[in-house]
RNA sequence: GCCUCCGUAGCUUAGCGGUAUAGCGUCGCUCUCGUAAAGCGAAGGUCGGGGGUUCAAUUCCCCUCGGAGGCUCCA
C-alpha cells in the first residue's frame, strides 16, 4: 500500500519528473523554479527556442518512462562547496541558493534516477506514485515574474491522486469552456467588439442591454433605498483635477493622453471621485448632513495593455457603479459596514453563495508608492477591520494590494465553478479630502475634514455582466432574461390565440417573443432552449380550444393545461421574487 | 507591452504554392407538423489588412490590426 501524499506534493514531485525530462531531451535548457500553483504545477526553463506542443507530448513520454521505472526520491544535503560544483552549469539555481544563504536557510536537494535539484521538499517516494500526470500548455514568462528580467519558457501541468480525478478534472475544464462569456456572449447576441472600433470597447446589443438595464434599475433601487443620491458627471474634466488628486503621478500609465481644447489639456476620467468631490464641495455643509452619499453609474475609460485586453472582463471602457460617501471620522465604521451589508445583499440576489474578503493595505517596504501620512492609513485600516470584525466576517490579509490613496475590503466572488473574480470593494480615503480641501463645519462651528469612502458593489457594469455569463451558463434567472418568453406555435391555426396572449403578455411587462414560422415544433423548441429562454410556451389545437398552454422549461420539463391567467400571475411572481 | 499560438462566407469549419470545401444561418419553393434540427433550390468569400519572394500566394517571408493562453497589471 503506497502511503498517501498530500496533493501539492505530488504536483510537486511531477514538476521534478517535467525537469529531469526537459534536461534529458533538451540538455540547453537552464533550470529556473518549479512551484505549485491552483490546479497543478509549472516548471520554468531558460532555451533560445519555445516548446512546442509536439515537445510537450515527447517530455510526457519520457515523463512516462520514469513513472515506469519507480525511482525513489531521497533527501540529500550537501556542503557548499559540493552544491555550487553541482549547479554550476544552471544560474538561477545558483541564485536561488545566494537568496537561501542570505536568509539563513541552508540548501537541501532531492534527487531521483539521475536528477538532482534544489528543493526544500517534501516529495513522494517514488516517481511510481505518480499515477495521472498531465502538461497542459506551454508560456513565457518573466524570470521572477519582472519585466526587466529574462523571459523563460514555462510549462504548466497538472497532477491527481488518481487518474479518475484528472479526467473529472478536464472534464471541469470543459464545462468552464462551455460557459465562456466571449463565446456564450456572442452566441446569445450579448455583447460585440469590432477592430474597426478598438479594442476593449464593448458594444451592448439589445440582449445584453436588457440584462444591463434591469440590473441597473435593480442597483439603483437598493441605493436611493439606502439613502444615496443619484448623480450624474461629465466624461471629462481639465487636467488640473487629475494633477491635485494625485492620478496623474500614481496612476498615469492607465490614463489615456490628454486633448487639448482651447489652450487647455484635459483628460478623459479614469475615475468618478473628483467630480463628486465638486458637487460636496458646491455649499457649506453642516455635520447635521453627513453622511453624504453620491451615487453614479459612471463610464470611465482606463488605458489596459494590448495583451490584457479580454472578453467584457478586461476593457479599456466601463461603467462603475460607484458611489463616493463623505461622512465623519465617527461615522466611518457604520459607514462601511453599510457597505458591506449592501454588498452581500446584492451578491445574494445574484446567486453568489461563496465569496472570499480580502483586506488591502499597504505593502510596508514601499511606502513611496503609497499618498498620505501613517496615521491617516492605520486610521483607515482600523475602520475597516473593525467593520468586518463587527460582522463576524472572515478575511485575509493583502499586503501591497491597497490603492495609492487608502486601504481597501476586497470582496471576491466565487463562481459556480469555483474561480474567484473581484466584486465589490470599499476603499476608505483620508488623502482626497485633504487635497481638494474638502470640509463639513462641526458641532463646534469649525471646519473639520470628512472621510471619503470609495466603493463599488459590482464592480463594473462589463465585467460584472461578463462573469453572471459564466455563473448562469448563459441562462438567466427570468427577471434578468432577455426573453422571458417565447411563444411557439404548432400550426397556423393557433396564431390567433399566440397573438392574443403575446398581447397579454406585453400588456403585463413580460418579455415575450412569439414563433410563428411553419416550422416544426422540435426545430422550434431547440431554438428557444439555445437561446435559453426561460419559459417556451406551445399553442396547438388542444390548447386553443381548452383555453391553456403548455409551458416546457429549459431542465426540459414540460406542464399542460396550464391556465393562462395561472401562467402569468406565476412568472410575474418569479420576476418579482428575483428566483 | 513581452512570449507562444491563431485569423478562410453572418457562425462553425476543410484545404496550405496553380484564386477555395462543407454544415448551420439567410432567401425562394414545398410541407401545417405535439416538445432539441422536414425536403428541394439559390445567393453569399478581393482566404483580417499592407508589403515582399515566385511564372503563380489563401498557402512561404516581413510588417500591421484583431483574437486565445501565459507573464505583468487590474473594476
Amino acid at each position: 500500500m503506497a502511503e498517501k501524499h498530500s496533493i501539492e506534493t505530488l504536483r510537486h514531485s511531477a514538476a521534478h519528473l517535467l525537469a529531469q525530462a526537459v534536461k534529458e531531451i533538451f540538455p540547453d535548457a537552464k533550470l529556473g523554479i518549479g512551484p505549485n500553483v491552483e490546479n497543478g504545477f509549472y516548471y520554468d526553463f531558460e532555451r533560445d527556442t519555445p516548446f512546442t506542443p509536439e515537445d510537450l507530448k515527447k517530455l510526457e513520454d519520457r515523463m512516462r518512462r520514469h513513472i515506469k521505472a519507480a525511482e525513489k526520491f531521497e533527501k540529500i544535503e550537501y556542503s557548499e562547496a559540493e552544491a555550487k560544483k553541482i549547479l554550476k552549469d544552471e544560474p538561477y539555481k545558483l541564485e536561488l541558493m545566494d537568496d537561501l544563504k542570505k536568509e539563513g536557510e541552508k540548501p537541501t536537494f532531492y534527487k531521483h534516477g539521475n536528477f538532482i535539484d534544489l528543493c526544500r521538499g517534501p516529495h513522494v517516494n517514488s516517481t511510481a506514485d505518480l499515477k495521472a500526470v498531465k502538461l497542459t500548455k506551454v508560456a513565457a514568462a518573466y524570470w521572477r515574474g519582472d519585466q526587466n528580467n529574462k523571459q523563460l519558457q514555462r510549462i504548466y501541468g497538472t497532477a491527481f491522486l488518481t487518474k479518475e480525478e484528472l479526467e473529472l478534472y478536464l472534464k471541469r475544464l470543459e464545462e468552464a469552456e462551455k460557459r465562456d462569456h466571449t463565446k456564450l456572449g456572442k452566441e446569445l447576441e450579448i455583447y460585440s467588439t469590432h477592430p474597426e472600433v478598438g479594442a476593449g470597447l464593448i458594444h451592448w446589443h439589445p440582449n445584453g442591454s436588457i440584462i444591463r438595464m434591469e440590473i441597473e434599475n435593480f442597483w439603483k433601487t437598493e441605493h436611493i433605498r439606502r439613502g444615496y443620491k443619484y448623480v450624474y458627471t461629465p466624461h471629462i474634466g481639465n487636467i488640473g483635477l487629475w494633477k491635485t488628486s494625485g492620478h496623474w503621478d500614481f496612476y498615469r500609465e492607465s490614463m489615456y493622453s490628454p486633448m487639448k481644447i482651447d489652450t487647455v489639456d484635459y483628460l478623459v476620467k479614469p475615475m468618478n471621485c473628483p467630480f463628486h468631490i465638486f458637487i460636496y464641495k458646491t455649499k457649506l455643509h453642516s455635520y447635521r448632513e453627513l453622511p453624504i452619499r453620491y451615487a453614479e453609474l459612471g463610464t470611465v475609460y482606463r488605458y489596459e495593455k494590448s495583451g490584457v485586453v479580454h472578453g467584457m472582463v478586461r476593457v479599456r471602457g466601463f461603467t462603475q457603479d460607484d458611489a463616493h460617501i463623505f461622512c465623519t471620522p465617527e461615522q466611518l465604521k457604520d459607514e462601511i459596514i453599510g457597505v458591506l451589508e449592501l454588498s452581500l445583499f446584492m451578491l445574494q440576489t445574484f446567486g453568489y453563495k461563496e465569496y472570499v474578503i480580502e483586506l488591502s493595505v499597504r505593502d510596508p517596504k514601499n511606502k513611496e508608492k503609497y499618498l498620505g501620512e501613517d496615521s491617516g492609513w492605520n486610521k483607515a485600516e482600523a475602520a475597516l477591520k473593525e467593520a468586518l470584525n463587527t460582522k463576524k466576517l472572515k478575511y485575509r490579509i493583502g499586503e501591497g494590494e491597497a490603492k495609492f490613496y487608502g486601504p481597501s475590503i476586497d470582496i471576491k466572488t466565487i463562481d459556480a465553478l469555483g474561480r474567484e473574480w473581484q466584486g465589490p470593494t470599499i476603499q476608505v480615503d483620508f488623502n482626497l479630502p485633504e487635497k481638494f480641501d474638502v470640509t463639513y463645519e462641526g458641532q463646534d462651528g469649525k471646519k473639520h475634514r470628512p472621510v471619503m469612502v470609495h466603493r463599488t458593489v459590482l464592480g463594473s457594469m462589463e465585467r460584472f455582466v461578463g462573469c453572471l455569463i459564466e455563473h448562469y451558463a448563459g441562462k438567466f434567472p427570468l427577471w434578468l432574461a432577455p426573453t422571458q418568453v417565447k411563444i411557439l406555435t404548432i400550426t397556423d391555426r393557433c396564431n390567433k390565440a399566440a397573438e392574443e396572449l403575446y398581447g397579454t403578455l406585453l400588456d403585463n411587462n413580460i418579455r415575450a417573443e412569439l414563433d410563428l414560422r411553419t416550422e416544426t415544433i422540435p426545430k422550434k423548441v431547440r431554438e428557444a432552449q439555445l437561446e435559453k429562454v426561460p419559459k417556451i410556451i406551445i399553442i396547438g389545437d388542444k390548447e386553443v380550444e381548452a383555453k391553456t398552454v403548455a409551458v416546457r422549461t429549459l431542465d426540459g420539463k414540460v406542464k399542460f393545461g396550464v391556465k393562462i391567467s395561472e401562467f402569468i400571475e406565476e412568472i410575474l411572481k418569479e420576476i418579482k421574487e428575483k428566483q
